[in-house]
RNA sequence: GCCAGGUUAGCCAAGUGGAACGGCGGCCGUCUCGAAAACGGCUACGCGCAAGCGUGCAGGGGUUCGAAUCCCUUACCUGGCGCCA
């Protein structure tokens, strides 16, 4: 959600956003319903002055002991009216919500405006992209001739983009988790494994509702819906509450399975296990102080970069363009990974600053002392490590002539072993 | 799942049909060379330039001239019983 005194103040602002993201959106709507709202506000307070003025009257004509009967019938005429004007005030603040819950975040100044992916800017590349000296496979080759993963089962029992993992590609994707939350515990980031399914009111909080068809399972006949990343129930573990500005950036690791229809993605990456409906997922999350949040964002995106280098996975960088970027975030980059069996970079964690977007929904406020007004903070998120995409990339990168898999030298440890 | 008790402001907490008690913490002021103490004011949200007005007692509905208070309902918390990895 956006401050509202910006759809009063300054609508070409939204506009300009709207624009450049490419959004289709009733804003003169929106900015009529606000003013009808605040009218209807101020009629309906007046006659809630004159029912408080009356009811004291009634209390003190009792008290001495004159006729009421006058005072009754005052009464029951305003309290006619009142209902009349909260019905309609309760239709046009419904009407102004639904609207202004579905404007997309505001765009920061540093993103390149362009109608889709190809307006996206390259930052930086990292690593040098492996050479072979023999004919390589992707993925799904590798660990079909290794035993790692059963998609036809997985069809079977769940349908299309669903797998098993199987023997050692489990212990790999386990090793990733672990190696992934030593690496933020070791920069002080809390652990935090989150409710894999939350609550209607939690999810709109943390994403927009049209965004909900596209990509969220609901739990049949519950008010429940499985998280499509931790992000969500993160954002959403701290809503309503007001939190110590001295305490905050907080900074949090989550990890925690994610769901995904997937519904708008028939026919790409069909096979294997790089676009599918479950993965498991480390995430940075962070509530930072507004003054701080861009300062933060580049934090997040650099400690993902050093995750990658830890695990010597070339990549690049990207700034997502207007058009590319999600509907909650201000700013986005990707980090996108070589993929040697696709010739290819291929996107691996998103880093976006929401600013008070987020909070507003959430009610997430921060002040230094308790006397202060509280003010929104900001959230933040970043993927350090979506499970399966990385593993796609080990399995690729690090394939071997005779058919094997070297593991990455950080995550040997976890394996107790160097080679698939 | 059943039964009982709860949910009031940052925290604690009174209030069982007629204008939201009080305390703690915090901020400002008076006093002081300075501080502490004491005293006074402020300390949820909305509309408004402001004065001010309104809202707010877990959420939603109802009864009533009038609801924190009575009724229904949902959620959550604490017990007890049941079931259970």
């Amino acid at each position: 959600m956006l401050d509202p005194k910006i759809i009063k103040d300054n609508p070409q602002r939204i506009r300009d956003m709207l624009k450049a993201r490419a959004v289709e959106f009733n804003l003169d709507e929106l900015v009529e319903s606000d003013q009808k709202r605040r009218d209807l506000i101020l009629k309906t307070d007046e006659m809630r002055k004159k029912k408080n003025q009356v009811a004291i009257e009634i209390s003190q004509k009792k008290k001495s002991g004159d006729d009421i009967s006058p005072s009754l019938a005052e009464m029951k005429n305003i309290s006619g009216e009142l209902a009349k004007l909260e019905s309609l005030q309760g239709e046009i603040e419904k009407k102004y919500s639904n609207l202004a819950l579905t404007i997309p975040n505001l765009i920061h100044e540093s993103v390149p405006i362009g109608k889709d992916e190809t307006a996206n800017i390259e930052i930086k590349k990292w690593g040098t992209i492996p050479k072979f000296d023999f004919k390589i496979n992707d993925h799904i080759d590798i660990s079909a001739n290794l035993d790692l993963v059963d998609l036809e089962r997985a069809a079977k029992v769940a349908g299309a983009r669903f797998y098993y993992l199987k023997n050692d590609l489990v212990r790999l994707n386990q090793s990733l988790i672990h190696y992934a939350l030593d690496f933020l515990a070791e920069k002080n980031y809390s652990l935090v494994q989150p409710p894999y399914m939350i609550n209607r009111q939690s999810m709109e909080g943390a994403i927009i509702a049209d965004d909900f068809e596209e990509v969220i399972y609901k739990i049949d006949n519950e008010d429940l819906y499985m998280i499509g990343t931790s992000e969500h129930a993160m954002a959403a573990m701290r809503s309503d509450e007001i939190i110590e500005g001295k305490d905050l950036p907080l900074r949090f690791a989550g990890v925690s399975p994610c769901f995904r229809k997937e519904a708008g993605a028939h026919g790409r990456d069909q096979k294997g296990i790089f676009r599918v409906h479950q993965f498991d997922k480390i995430e940075q999350f962070v509530f930072a102080r507004p003054e701080e949040s861009w300062k933060e964002h580049e934090r997040m995106l650099s400690v993902a970069e050093e995750f990658y280098q830890k695990l010597e996975i070339p990549y690049k960088v990207m700034l997502l363009s207007s058009a590319d970027m999600g509907k909650v975030s201000a700013k986005t980059y990707d980090i996108e990974a070589w993929m040697a069996g696709q010739n290819a970079y291929r996107e691996i964690v998103s880093c976006s600053n929401c600013l008070d977007y987020q909070a507003r929904r959430l009610k997430i406020r921060f002040r230094d002392k308790t006397n202060e007004e509280t003010q929104y903070l900001h959230t933040l998120n970043s993927t350090l490590v979506a499970t399966s995409r990385v593993l796609v990339s080990i399995m690729e990168n690090f394939q071997t002539n005779d058919g094997h898999i070297v593991i990455p030298k950080v995550l040997q440890k976890y394996m107790g072993k160097n080679i698939i």
